[in-house]
DNA sequence: GTCGCCTCCGACAACGATGTCAGTGTCTAG
DNA sequence: CTAGACACTGACATCGTTGTCGGAGGCGAC
């Protein structure tokens, strides 16, 4: 900034009127300082301007999703830059993969670099090291799953809802065996999942069998296997609720290698790629998940134009999207 | 950092040199300073000590993919992140749309925030304008797309070999008259699979027919689109190489509404979620976004440590997975 | 005892920008 | 002609941190 007031010979000051575009300086000065800072290819340095100004904003957000390279996370993350780019803001994303470890190291790095406000997706059992942010008015808002020992801005699918819907469906087409296959209990949202089912079954009077629900389920060939014992039981399952993503891929898979995917019915919780171009084509229970990142940089953009209501949650309903595999009835 | 100085009772540079773990601090000191900082939640300013600093560096990184919802970009994103967290840099991630007002003003965001390197992947039809950047060493990579106007490492998908190898495996099956169907040719990358698409055909003296080239196709309705045309042909394709992604996924939709599927051949460039359960499973190059995100990373780090060799072209090979769809036989 | 070296520590300037304030010049109303 | 308002401008302090430098004290070698 110091080369370009020097190079138009003016002071500093004025160079950084011209460049904030405050009033008071005059159009020749103006064009002078303008060409000059073209000439030097200038660009100034948000952070050291940050430093001084009364506001503090870097323009900076941080955001922690499951993982960059998941879809239902990269749609999340999708829309968050959109509702950033609008501002000015540049986002950090970063993955959490689950991990205790990695979510405290990339909120450690969000801070140190003083964004100004956080969109996470969490795994620790809390977040109470979180307060100080909080109490400073850092504006933070927890998607897909909800904080502990915390009270913040949250936006979930809804889980418990979905969860039952899926489950009335299988019921509905005539079903009583079940199945229900989820990731770890760990989770916030295949707790709520699991929940959902069970509280459908207790509805229509079915009582669970422990046999049928299978959980733990961390990738595609552990939810092959789950399907395989499954199917060998004396007394097997004619319908299966998938409650994630991959696992869904792997109940796939394995049900094809049995030829049983026109025989098992199948309702996946979250939607599958390509899921219309299989056959018999997927019914799923669909999340919203770019309404759920629209909603998280909303809310973070209103905390920070001065919105101070109490803490909120937002809750995204699914839709049941019928394809096929849901709506095969039992044998 | 004031405030700790003054309850660990000693001066700011001493602090500093506690966080930094720096020589010359006794045992005592570090330890009342730590219990100081605990105390009062202490996080360090990164850009603030990256003003003063000598190496000026922001433990930052400015990434541009096509969009980050998109597997492929999502995946090089992936391995970027992984490879970035290991040094402590954060990344920022910007979707580019292929609109050339959004490289530049990504380009300027991850500018004015002083980034230590820069991953690019490019619209603008010149990148002369990183010039400047460049020469003052910061160290920029270029993936997907080879840039213009400027010479710097640029890390490719081996495009042009690998669109001959789609091509020569439809042509190996007995096909004569195989259909071209790709996006703009704005895009270095489907420039590059259309040549290669040509050579192969030249090399088996199989001489290209205009009304099997179809190009500029952006979405999937028109991939379908094209497809419902070229069936409609007096002489229709007996098979299809289709030179991306959402291409492929058109062209199959399309196939499947006319039943052709099971009659006409389709290689895909670049692989699609779910191939293998599809019926028939697809046959694609596949890339491998992977390799590339870790290799741009590798070049980056090793050009913030010192490297200062020649810029370099880094050619990621594709791999052909046959999976049915293009072992298909002209009728 | 003195010199030199080393450890430990803090005062101060500086990084690149902005907020504050005061100074100059011009215009308008009385 | 003068006072007051307002446009325009730059000097200076400041943001949170680190580089430089010098001072205080301890220790070993001569």
């Amino acid at each position: 900034m110091k080369n370009v007031a020097d190079l138009a010979g003016v002071g500093v000051k004025t160079v950084s009127r011209v460049i904030n575009q405050e009033r008071h300086v005059s159009a020749d000065t103006i064009a002078r300082v303008m060409q000059a800072a073209e000439q030097l290819q200038y660009q100034p340095d948000v952070q050291a301007g940050n430093l001084r100004r009364a506001d503090r904003r870097t323009d900076t957000l941080g955001l922690l999703v499951g993982s960059v390279a998941n879809p239902f996370s990269a749609a999340v993350h999708r829309a968050v830059e959109d509702a950033a780019i609008h501002r000015h803001v540049a986002v950090f994303a970063s993955s959490l993969d689950d991990d205790p470890e990695r979510e405290r190291a990339s909120v450690e790095a969000f801070l140190r670099r003083r964004v100004d406000g956080l969109i996470l997706t969490t795994i620790q059992p809390s977040q109470a090291y979180l307060g100080p942010q909080l109490e400073q008015g850092m504006p933070v808002v927890f998607v897909d799953r909800r904080p502990n020992g915390l009270v913040a801005d949250t936006v979930l699918t809804d889980n418990l809802d979905g969860a039952a819907r899926a489950t009335r469906h299988l019921l509905g087409a005539g079903h009583r065996r079940i199945a229900f296959l989820g990731d770890s209990g760990d989770i916030y949202t295949a707790k709520e999942r699991k929940r959902g089912y069970l509280e459908a079954l207790r509805l229509e009077g079915v009582a669970p069998d422990a046999e049928l629900v299978i959980e733990n389920l961390g990738e595609e060939v552990q939810a092959e296997a789950a399907v395989n014992r499954l199917l060998a039981l004396a007394d097997p399952p004619t319908a299966i609720f998938s409650a994630q993503n991959l696992i869904t891929i792997g109940v796939i898979t394995a049900l094809r290698a049995h030829g049983a995917s026109e025989r098992v019915a199948l309702v996946g919780f979250d939607d599958v790629p390509m899921a219309s171009l299989l056959s018999p084509a997927v019914t799923v229970i669909a999340q919203d998940p770019t309404a759920i990142g629209a909603i998280a940089a909303r809310q973070i953009f209103a905390r920070l134009d001065g919105n101070a209501e109490p803490a909120q949650d937002f809750i995204v309903p699914t839709r049941l999207i019928e394809r096929g595999s849901g709506e095969i009835r039992p044998v």
